[in-house]
DNA sequence: ACCTGAACACCGTTCAAGT
DNA sequence: ACCTGAACACCGTTCAAGT
């Protein structure tokens, strides 16, 4: 309200405007946020987003990072390694899994905001903690943080189905293995319960022992000559006397 | 062309609708792919494709199935269980990788047509002549081939990137790596040039053995207590006198 | 610089009407 | 049963015009 006393809106501003699109995203899922209602919820046209925003792209890496700000990256330092990395890629799924359509956004965005560099830096210190190679370390990063985000879209994708389709309609996954021949496929049929077993913490907390067994007893990455030209040109300049 | 002369329109079909959806999907990508072109590219109005198909969603399970059908799961007998695991998933990837779009529809769109039910089959074998027991084997198959949709996806990501902007310009992880201070971030800017390198195929055949020695290396999955009510009410029928 | 209405070029889906 | 034109209810983005 001003000082005249006539109703005067709230300046628009990109936090105000990724603070209302991550609401949209709790409520209504990936899907259903879109630029048009978030200006609607603003109380201007879409236009309007774009003082601020590049694109819908922009908006939705920052309204992941927003939402990462949850994520808590210090673990006591008086657990060991493996318990510090369970402590934090434990609170990634579960900031993940508690908002619907959160799981979906981190899918098909790449976390680069100052919360995702926060969670990379954390694990990259605990794995060097851990004795873990420097190279192996960032692509056990990138393996622990895309399944992590994977359960999770995976586990949100079924919570959706079921929210939609009511309570006693299976999955489409559990439908499909309930319908599965065992003349064709007699393993999936015997291990059909396993299947479809589980919660997403379950799941999770059972491929991260997984995943960290594997690291610790995996030889090291390959050597470097896999990067591709454009990142090794900045690192072997040529040498000027050409001999490089 | 009819016995009268007149040019006569093929009549519609699932396959063909389908076949030409994942035409569209090679040359356009996911976002590219739309029931209106396809029914334009089929010379007929959007609604004629729902005689045939549910809705879009339905459309995309059956682009990916047709996909899929070109993963081979029948590495040859005489290789270990390793090797036999790194042939399909080397396979399930590489298909992945070949067609740009495919692997974000993999990503969004669980596989559950004849084509996914086969791979899934022939992991369970495999796994299973590795001695892994049932549930763990059913769990692990999850944790496998959703790293390899998950690494196809970012991949092809960052090709779709490359490909849009054009050869100099950095993706945008490598530009927010680049931009990362030593003060607050320092392992991100020790462990940069590792954080970017290497190729699809590269940290896929890592990636499984990494996941290959966590499985092996891993206890096997908590017991059965965790399965939903839905699977293990059909499981556990209560006894008809009640005692159950 | 910030904000806007209106337009542009798209979407998936439904429905009444045709054959 | 299959097919269709037209409409409905949406999208993201651009642009000229305002302040």
């Amino acid at each position: 309200v001003s000082r005249r006393g006539g109703v005067v809106k709230e300046p628009l501003s990109r936090d105000r405007i990724v603070a209302v699109a991550l609401a949209s995203l709790e409520q209504d899922g990936l899907a259903g946020m879109s630029l048009r209602k978030i200006a609607q919820a603003l109380e201007t046209g879409p236009a309007s987003l774009y003082a601020y925003v590049e694109n819908l792209e922009e908006l939705q890496a920052l309204v992941l990072d927003k939402a990462l700000a949850e994520v808590k990256t210090k673990p006591s330092r008086e657990q060991d390694v493996r318990a510090r990395l369970t402590a934090v890629l434990g609170s990634h799924l579960s900031v993940l899994l508690s908002k619907p359509g959160l799981a979906q956004l981190a899918m098909t965005t790449i976390a680069v905001g100052p919360n995702g560099l926060r969670i990379v830096e954390a694990l990259l210190g605990i794995l060097e903690d851990a004795g873990v190679d420097a190279a192996t370390a960032a692509w056990a990063v990138d393996l622990l943080t895309l399944y992590t985000t994977a359960i999770a879209a995976e586990q949100s994708h079924r919570q959706a189905q079921e929210h939609a389709d009511g309570a006693d309609t299976l999955a489409p996954v559990a439908r499909a293995i309930a319908a599965v021949s065992a003349d064709t496929h007699p393993r999936i049929v015997a291990a059909r319960d396993h299947l479809v077993s589980g919660t997403g913490q379950g799941r999770g907390a059972w491929a991260i022992e997984v995943l960290l067994s594997g690291i610790l007893h995996t030889p090291r990455v390959p050597e470097p000559a896999t990067a591709p030209a454009s990142t090794r040109s900045k690192r072997l300049k040529p040498r000027p006397d050409g001999r490089g």
